[in-house]
DNA sequence: CTGTTAGCGCATTCAG
DNA sequence: CTGAATGCGCTAACAG
């Protein structure tokens, strides 16, 4: 293994000026001398042992991504942004997923505090569980009180800075302009109970058909995966039109309606939400709305990077998300 | 920030005691004071410093994975299996994107050379530019020179372990499961001339054909993603079949056949290749051969970290792909 | 079973 | 501008 002293003693200089000209100091060094390190370092093929240098310094260039499951598009795309971010400051990122379970997200907060990564992003959405969520956040606290920079993709209730997709705004709108389509009767796959982001789209859904004085909407829960949305499908009885609360889920929608033989959308309507990039060749052409997802993961990491940010209020930033009509949906 | 050296002061034990209780030592260390170790790390809300454990071990519990783009559901589920034997094996994972750049491939191997860590798998297809793939190949040899394990995923090139998935033989089984059905005049969607996983596909298609004794496929080339099998799809001529070397593109030619009217399968049948897992529910099903992605990516893994192959010749495993006939091709 | 001690490779004062 | 020396936090002999 070559190390700095190795590259100094070919050169014929100090250990100190291998360092400054090998790694990113401030501080200058002869052209000549700088020459003789470069190629030194060049001939013996070193590479700095970041390890130890995370130790010297006493901070790493690592930053740690949580998500739930890569597979899953929508992570997919978030991961996809902040990584963009991370590679434009040089900086490698570490992904733990969860698979949905909060004792392993919180295990990998434990894990990453210990590998001293400069950030954390945590992405996904929180469950409607107190005690899950206090732990999670007196993990944070642990890792923040030593310099720690945390950001989440969801909901804001951790005290850290977050980007807040418009879940419930979002959802509003899509109810709105489903029943400016003539819907009346809807339903929702609704996802999980304990689900934050499903909870928002739901209520938005809801809140908007109350506020037009429609019918409340049959609910249907189910996991917030594509089976869930199968299966979920299977158990609408009387709507028009059916909101999946995500892309994925609708996905499964589709395919439960076209296996019984009901037709989309001549017979039912249906709707998601995400806007997944994979799936915009879906046929029929999903409704939904979309979410600027490379961006939100992309615009967490500069927060949770962001000086500024140091010991000011969590800051919390709104994404909001756009209907966009497509011919799963038709006019009644 | 808490140190281990705090956690013995605070138990009254000495720093080697506390580093074994804490750290996964194979010394015995008495009840009680393990306990009071324990507890004092508790207090403290101590947290390993993984960089130090890594200088002083001379090893790090991180693995690296370089994929192209982690928003193809390809490399994705490739990840997702590297990363459940990871998580199985206690070690965490840095993930690289290229986005298809060669020269970030190479430079990433550099990095995570760096960073020390445990092994670098490498995925995605090699392309015919030997003086890259030499690049690389001393960039990895430097690596292993001094521990670094590495595997492949994809095309054995690099002297390197590697899972090489049935590219020619898939694509061969498919040809004659086409031809089976009645087809004689083919189109191959071929993606890039340079990239060896498309020119295998391409190759073991168009040599069963020939060996059935019927025409050469038209070759239409394009780039590896959606888009590049929505072009290529518009300039197919004349063919009863068209075979898109990946699913993803497969996707792009059905769009282009739906806007310009042409049914799939009664006007043409379309066939991919992969069968990723979230393009299932596509309609028409999308005919395809199915490589088990996830196995690829863990059995790749295992590979690279199995001590067995410790010095021995690089072994390099086959995956088979199955065939899978869905409606997206017909008899003619 | 427990404690003492010498590095691991590098960044960074502090002198020169 | 350059070099010598100190310490980052932890592991692994080694000694007791």
């Amino acid at each position: 293994m070559v190390t700095l002293e190795d590259v100094a003693r070919h050169a014929g200089v100090s250990l100190a000026t291998a360092s400054r000209v090998l790694n990113g100091s401030t501080r200058q060094v002869g052209a000549s001398l700088r020459a003789k390190v470069e190629q030194a370092a060049q001939q013996l093929g070193y590479r700095t042992n970041v390890a130890a240098q995370t130790l010297a310094r006493g901070a790493s260039n690592v930053i740690g991504l949580v998500v739930h499951d890569l597979t899953d598009p929508y992570f997919a795309a978030l991961a996809d942004g902040a990584m963009r971010v991370a590679e434009d400051r040089g900086m490698m990122v570490m992904v733990a997923t969860t698979h949905r379970d909060p004792e392993r997200e919180i295990a990998y907060v434990a894990t990453l505090n210990a590998q001293r990564v400069r950030a954390v992003l945590l992405s996904g959405s929180r469950i409607a569980d107190p005690a899950v969520t206090r732990r999670l956040r007196e993990e944070l606290d642990r890792y923040r009180q030593t310099g720690g920079r945390v950001a989440c993709v969801g909901q804001s209730l951790l005290g850290t800075d977050t980007v807040a997709p418009g879940n419930a705004e979002g959802a509003a709108d899509l109810a709105r302009a489903l029943a400016g389509l003539g819907h009346r009767r809807f339903a929702v796959l609704a996802g999980p109970p304990w689900l934050l982001t499903a909870q928002d789209r739901v209520s938005g859904f809801a809140g908007a058909l109350a506020e037009l004085g429609l019918p409340a909407p049959q609910l249907v829960h189910g996991t917030f995966d594509r089976d869930g949305g199968y299966s979920a499908a299977a158990e609408v009885t009387d709507a028009t039109c059916v909101f999946a609360v995500n892309d994925v889920m609708a996905v499964g929608a589709l395919a439960s309606f076209r296996e019984r033989g009901i037709r989309v959308p001549e017979d039912v309507s249906v709707a998601g939400f995400d806007d997944i990039a994979t799936l915009r060749d879906l046929v029929p052409a999903l409704t939904t709305v979309r979410l600027p997802l490379p961006d939100m993961g992309a615009r967490a990491l500069e927060m949770a990077l962001d000086e500024t940010g140091e010991s000011a209020e969590p800051r919390t930033e709104r994404m909001a998300g756009r209907v966009v009509l497509r011919e799963s949906t038709r006019p009644l």
